[in-house]
DNA sequence: GTGTGTGCAAAAGGTTTGCAAGAAA
DNA sequence: TTTCTTGCAAACCTTTTGCACACAC
């Protein structure tokens, strides 16, 4: 359970000044037990549920971009319209509810070691994301 | 190198009528040697490029989807922002330039067997796709 | 002729931007 | 006081929609 003091020595060593939205968000995605996974929509609406309080939508993209580039956040690969993101930061990845558009974690332990025989010239492996689709038996593949 | 006649058949056998607009683009996508990745925009361009001609957005977005529901493209996922489409709907991953926002063909035979060890109960896997994200040396990371 | 497809322009959704006012250092 | 941040509204980009006209059958 991380504390206001925590986010404000984080947001400093980030070089981010902490003020008020900037800890209302940290609230709101940090301060819980399990990973969080949000669209931007899902966030201000958290924010305004939750602290009954609205943050304007340019912030917010704002902070969360700012947050995923010091590596607070991991945004996720789904099939285009909106952006996800991730709490967890850690190496892992993903199922895809196409019928509630949830994501799901899937630990690195829950799928065997990936080896890639192949490499492009020149360039380094960044990342490796899994994205596993899944719908209830009934549904047309995407 | 496929024909006006082949394609005419491949709609006709899908239900689509062979208009002169679908041809085209079937010509576009389709009259080539190697697999073609493309967001709409791409496609567009290449089509009043290469036949010098327009085709409303509407249109190349209508039919990008009917081929796609036909089994005909792939839609693939990468960060957010637009669609990307794939000629080669075989089943297979990608490596994900950064520096140049390509997209790179990764068979399945140079990744190993995904062994997923989780399930989801009351959900059927619809899908497994790896994204490889690759840059040079010495770009960030995303 | 009937039904489908096309194209335009307008609308819709998510995201970004410019700028003035406000807060942190 | 200087610099960074916020919030609004407008702009932007991709994608979808409504509707009249045109084309395929």
């Amino acid at each position: 359970m991380l504390k206001n003091n925590e986010f404000i020595g984080k947001l400093r060593a980030s070089g981010l000044r902490p003020t008020k939205q900037r800890l209302k968000i940290c609230d709101v995605l940090f301060n819980r037990e399990k990973t969080f996974h949000f669209t931007i929509n899902d966030l201000a609406k958290r924010i305004s549920d939750q602290l009954n309080e609205k943050i304007s939508l340019a912030t917010i993209y704002n902070t969360v971009h700012a947050f995923k580039d010091k590596g607070y956040l991991k945004e996720i690969s789904i099939n285009s319209d909106k952006s996800y993101f991730d709490t967890n930061t850690a190496n892992h990845h993903h199922f895809f509810d196409e019928d509630t558009s949830e994501l799901i974690d899937c630990s690195n332990d829950d799928i065997e070691d990936i080896n890639i025989k192949k490499n492009i010239t020149g360039k380094k492996i960044k990342s490796v994301e899994v994205l596993i689709k899944v719908a209830s038996d009934n549904q047309n593949q995407n």
